[in-house]
DNA sequence: TCCCTGACTGGTT
DNA sequence: AAACCAGCCAGGG
């Protein structure tokens, strides 16, 4: 099992509000890990399928798009998952960050 | 304990 | 603007 950081990210996670999203790098950071943008994937990677209360497709890419990679089907319904709290998709389908990154005052 | 892999990122080409 | 390259760190075999 993960030895404790991966609960570090979750919890950061959690706390990303209904309608904006968060990069992987952002999460790092925010949870205390400066440079584990991978790891952050690494953890949302191990994440269990019935936990519906870490919302993982909040968290995208620096580019404002979702990566999948082990789990491209997942894209579409997340995009409409996304779209459905209020997040808009551009016709590259990415998710301007200018305006729907989440914000954390603290 | 060593080696390989990977939901990433930023800079270059 | 898109594709490629190399750095990055931790988990699992």
């Amino acid at each position: 099992m993960a030895s404790g950081n991966y609960g570090r990210i979750y919890a950061v996670v959690r706390r990303i509000p209904r309608g904006r999203v968060a990069t992987y790098g952002q999460v790092a950071a925010l949870a205390g890990l400066p440079r584990h943008a991978r790891q952050v994937g690494y953890a949302l990677h191990s994440l269990p399928d019935d936990d519906d209360a870490t919302p993982w497709q909040r968290v995208v890419n620096s580019k404002g798009e979702i990566s999948a990679r082990c789990h491209p089907y997942a894209v579409p319904q997340q995009r409409e998952l996304l779209e459905g709290e209020g997040v808009k998709f551009d016709k590259a389908g990415r998710i301007p960050l200018a305006r729907f990154q989440w914000n954390p005052k603290r």
